[in-house]
DNA sequence: GGAACTCGCCAC
DNA sequence: AAACGTGGCGAGTTCC
């Protein structure tokens, strides 16, 4: 793969780009040093403890036997060899180069009792050793400087390394504390983060041009996830709670715009409705039993149900995306390369799902990068003790002074309504900022979304109402 | 003693 | 025809 920044104004980004990214290195972002000293010694202590149980059970027993004086229960080939060699499990998931997987999947499908024991421990040494060891190791006199590129990516994103801060914990809620506790504003300052809501499908309407998904992005009274998840679960739209809709969100609509086939959307969205507390509607009948009065009584007969949801997804929603993902493809195949709508020109081989993704995921992301070369601008220009930190894809982190946060939401609201629009003409749908922060000298674990706080009766938000 | 590889797993 | 795109990183292991 062989990329280009073809025109003057792709240049400009990448090189105003770099600079307002070195200049929030340059600020850097405040640690909590005591916390992670604290959590580290805690965690060793946790980690210890469940070795000491793991080591008393019949696989470590098995384990030390063929391992002897060479064991290490932290080796996954050990760990392989003992259970699919030596005590001749028959393995049911294979990596990529083949092999006997011994991830958390796999694990869970061999039945063994010490498979909550193995993952506790890599929860607790993951925690410990990549993010708050690199917390630790990164920090000078309490501030990390991570670093953010924008030259290592074949699809013109960017990366983050020492420590890499576009993929500290979010999901498990045990991991995301205990990492993102760690992570503080700079002294009398909030945390805030104003990230762009459905960055991606707003990339891709762009070049698709598809009319139905430019409906469902104009319109707030429409709802994409919620409309799939009514195809798929066979419900009225009212029935639709929030765990069931993010099951059809990411395991089908996403995992189609990637590329994906409804065979593996089928298997992960029928793992996650096993969840009965999560996946029922709203009626609170269990998803499950509901798909069984409705004739869907198998995985065989969801698996088909949802080949005829990709059927309507594709050839009847959103035909125009379809097409248009066909008249790209065959564009590239024909010239050898594309030119994405930020203006860089990618060449090389490349199979329809990359030269797809690539220009869309690079052109959501410099939608991203303008905001922030716009906003370094203006924090510059207005004298604010508030800074940018940092940027996760389609999110900026910044650590804001608390009488300055009224302008700076103001400003960066102008930026991506006003002024990013008038740089990047071939957007063709609103960007749409989501803004969430924490209290003064509070961690990132603790941002909240400011209107749920509103909801709740907070009057410091009053502000909110009128603008 | 370090480079390169594999695996597993975190993010969007 | 095949079947989810892009990264970084730690640990273990193998190779030179």
């Amino acid at each position: 793969m062989i990329t280009s920044a073809e025109t003057y104004s792709a240049f400009k980004l990448i090189h105003e780009g770099i600079l307002a990214l070195a200049r929030a290195e340059a600020v850097g972002i405040r640690v909590d040093v005591d916390y992670c000293i604290r959590t580290t010694k805690r965690l060793d202590r946790e980690i210890n403890y469940a070795n000491k149980k793991f080591e008393a059970s019949d696989l470590a027993a098995q384990w030390k036997k063929v391992y002897r004086s060479e064991v290490n229960f932290n080796s996954d080939p050990q760990l392989a060899k003992v259970v699919f060699e030596h005590m001749k499990i028959e393995p049911k998931k294979f990596t990529e180069k083949g092999n006997p997987s011994v991830d958390e999947e796999a694990l869970k499908m061999l039945g063994l009792e010490e498979v909550d024991l193995i993952l506790k421990v890599r929860h607790l040494t993951k925690v410990r050793d990549t993010y708050i060891g690199g917390y630790l190791r990164e920090n000078v006199e309490g501030i990390m400087r991570p670093f953010f590129n924008l030259h290592t990516v074949v699809s013109y994103r960017s990366s983050s390394d020492r420590i890499n801060f576009q993929n500290q914990p979010n999901r498990d809620p045990l991991l995301k504390k205990l990492c993102r506790e760690a992570i503080l504003p700079h002294k009398g300052q909030k945390i805030l983060c104003a990230d762009f809501k459905g960055c991606e499908v707003s990339g891709a309407a762009a070049y698709n041009k598809d009319p139905q998904l430019i409906k469902y992005l104009i319109d707030p009274t429409t709802d994409m996830h919620r409309d799939v998840a009514v195809d798929c679960f066979l419900t009225t739209p009212d029935q639709i709670i929030k765990p069931v809709r993010n099951t059809a969100k990411s395991f089908f609509t996403f995992a189609q715009f990637y590329g994906d086939w409804y065979k593996s959307c089928a298997e992960n969205m029928w793992k996650e409705m096993q969840n009965e507390d999560t996946h029922k509607l709203k009626s609170g009948i269990i998803l499950l039993d509901h798909l069984y009065d409705k004739g869907i009584k198998t995985y065989q007969s969801f698996e088909d149900q949802v080949k005829k949801v990709e059927d309507i997804f594709w050839n009847k929603r959103f035909k125009v995306y379809k097409k248009w993902k066909e008249d790209w493809y065959a564009d590239y195949l024909k010239k050898g390369y594309f030119t994405t709508l930020s203006g860089f020109t990618c060449r090389g081989v490349m199979d329809n799902k990359q030269a797809v993704n690539y220009p869309i995921q690079g052109s959501s992301f410099h939608m991203l990068l303008l905001t922030f070369i716009l906003l370094d601008r203006e924090q510059d220009r207005r004298g604010w003790k508030s800074r940018l930190i940092g940027q996760i894809h389609d999110e900026m982190v910044m650590s804001v002074d608390p009488a300055e946060e009224r302008e700076v939401i103001e400003t960066i609201q102008h930026i991506v309504t006003v002024e990013v629009p008038k740089i990047f003409t071939w957007i063709n749908t609103p960007l749409v900022i989501e803004v969430e922060t924490t209290e003064v000298n509070q961690s990132w674990y603790h941002k909240k979304d400011i209107h749920k706080k509103k909801e709740e009766g907070h009057a410091d938000y009053q502000w909110l109402d009128a603008a």
